[in-house]
DNA sequence: TTTCATATATTGTATGTACAACTAAAATTA
DNA sequence: TAATTTTAGTTGTACATACAATATATGAAA
């Protein structure tokens, strides 16, 4: 049992409730630990599953539009594909100033894996939030980062 | 409205959008980079504002309230502390074994500073939302994470 | 053709965040 | 009261992410 007359709502604390950035990175943890859950039978971070899944989808796409699909940093991209590479699940190709990157056959076996973890996620949280709630979140998220960005 | 279903896409991009882990992630990432531009002016990182000011307002606040509140894991908590107190910007004091941070001179004269970086931000995410939007974003990112938790 | 400007990617460095293992203190129970 | 369990916090370690500085390659201009 909590004594702290001050416990349940301290005299200031609103502002976190409705402050965009908070809220968002609060939603960006919370759904983050699940999504990592849902992703360990992949033996990756739900990040790592998606750039795959793009690769995978594109074969010989270049980093540039990598890291803008995934809106991401350049230099963040180049860690994740330095760290596929050695375990073999995509391959890097200079072609010119710009690097393609390819699918391997390693990567491509975890496509299906990969698929049914962002489906088990997406089930895990609809389960929660509700379909149409889900949905409708997701809509607005893309909104607003498109308008924000 | 836009009827070709690969426009602007590769062929398999669509699940980043519709995926809440994602949009959630990436609207996190954007409004952070706004957020600290907002909150250059106190010298601090937008989290460590909001310690700061939950701090201010609750003197004698415990590390495990502060941490439930900022919905952040107690060992995350540690190390802000710690970045707070060489600063001299908030200070502990042992109480058994839980830790009470109380406020500090230079802490207290940073609030009012705080606040209008806070201010400023939210003025220039409703500029580009709107605020209706923008209050009902807020809203609905508190119920999901409420629920997912 | 040499030089300059631009675009792409990488590297160095720093921060935010978490989990697991550990320590210390309090609460409970025997 | 001694032993056990629970709770709060800290430390070691690891990962995601970004910015600034740098390298390299292309394209443009002289």
């Amino acid at each position: 049992m909590d004594t702290n007359p001050q416990a349940q709502q301290g005299p200031d604390d609103g502002f976190l409730d409705t402050c965009l950035f908070f809220t968002a990175n609060r939603l960006g943890r919370a759904i983050t630990r699940m999504a990592e859950e849902e992703f360990a039978p992949t033996g990756l971070t739900p990040m790592y599953g998606y750039v795959i899944r793009l690769v995978n989808g594109s074969p010989g796409i270049s980093q540039k539009e990598l890291a803008s699909k995934l809106s991401i940093a350049p230099s963040t991209l180049t860690r994740f594909i330095d760290k596929l590479e050695i375990r073999r699940l995509a391959e890097r190709r200079v072609d010119g100033k710009t690097v393609r990157v390819y699918p391997t056959p390693k990567g491509l076996e975890l496509g299906d894996t990969i698929v049914e973890a962002s489906r088990s996620l997406r089930v895990r949280y609809e389960e929660l939030l509700g379909p149409e709630m889900a949905r409708k979140l997701s809509e607005d998220l893309k909104t607003a980062s498109g308008t924000l960005e």
